[in-house]
DNA sequence: CCTGCTACCTGATGGC
DNA sequence: TGCCATCAGGTAGCAG
């Protein structure tokens, strides 16, 4: 489920529990998770200490001494701890440090966890376009990017090899917060509306962000998932209600297989905004 | 190169 | 209650 902002808290909150900590045994409880590695690959990971922890898009990056374990949870997975030493729940995926056990569970089996001795061996990784909240994301660079693709701008958004770490609920906030149809081409895109789009996506994100941060993950909660962002949504999910801008009913339509919410009123086709090209330009 | 479609998995939900 | 269809915050792999 997790998209970019509940990365980011889970790896500000895990950074805390296990940064420093040796790696005492790794134990593959479903090999699925560690497809197409297998079991042995991860397990190198037994034996080091977690350096460090980041976060790629929607990856997150554990730091060894020698590698990097890359987890990515796709819809449903999800990070625990384990302060005893017998983790009981169903966890496909289980570090043993010295205080405790940090699980990785994915009752779907679509997450992944992974070994790398470097990062660059990471096929997904290496794919991945800009971080939307680095000093690189500016509204020239969305531009740019726009302007290379004719995809309509929602599937344009969720395309991890531009703007990495927006998914499906956060695509479709950052154009309701610019005003923009999600069907509207890329490249159609003029610059005052790109700064909109811009301008969007890094407020939407940090938003989420601040959001998920307080309170923070509560790793040792099974039941635990982060609660209160329906505050910040303006349509995701919200499918026969009103628009909270304009009042028009938010429609759900169907874009790259996924979900799309709209408000079809307040969110225009991009290009109708002040002069278009072919009255100013040659 | 670009784009679109499907497979991958399982559980929750809603209609009949 | 049972059964079936649909949906779910994602990505890799493949075909055109």
């Amino acid at each position: 489920m997790p998209e970019l902002p509940e990365v980011e808290a889970v790896r500000r909150a895990l950074r805390r529990i296990v940064s420093g900590k040796r790696i005492r045994r790794v134990r593959v409880v479903h090999a699925i998770a560690v497809r197409p590695q297998g079991a042995r690959e991860i397990r190198r990971a037994a034996g080091q200490r977690i350096r460090g922890i980041e976060r790629r898009g929607k990856y997150l990056l554990l730091k060894l001494e020698k590698g990097w374990l890359a987890l990515h949870f796709r819809l449903d997975g999800q990070v625990l701890w384990f302060a005893g030493e017998q983790p009981k729940s169903h966890a496909c995926v289980i570090f043993e440090l010295a205080r405790g056990s940090l699980g990785f569970v994915d009752p779907r089996h679509l997450g992944r966890v992974h070994y790398y001795r470097r990062q660059e061996e990471c096929a997904g990784l290496r794919r991945l376009g800009m971080e939307p909240l680095s000093a690189e994301f500016t509204a020239e660079q969305l531009q740019a990017m726009l302007r290379q693709s004719r995809r309509p701008l929602k599937v344009f958004l969720m395309d991890q090899t531009r703007i990495a770490g927006l998914g499906n609920i956060y695509s479709s906030e950052a154009l309701w917060r610019a005003g923009l149809n999600p069907w509207g081409h890329a490249d159609e895109v003029k610059p005052e509306e790109a700064r909109r789009v811009h301008k969007a996506i890094v407020e939407v994100l940090r938003a989420a962000l601040e959001c998920c941060l307080d309170p923070p993950p509560d790793f040792r909660n099974p039941q635990w998932w982060f609660q209160g962002l329906e505050a910040i949504l303006g349509v995701y999910g919200r499918e026969g209600k009103p628009c909270r801008r304009c009042g028009a009913i938010i429609q759900r339509i169907t874009q790259a297989g996924r979900s799309t919410y709209f408000c079809p009123k307040c969110q225009r086709q991009p290009g109708g905004s002040t002069q278009s090209a072919k009255e100013t330009g040659p």
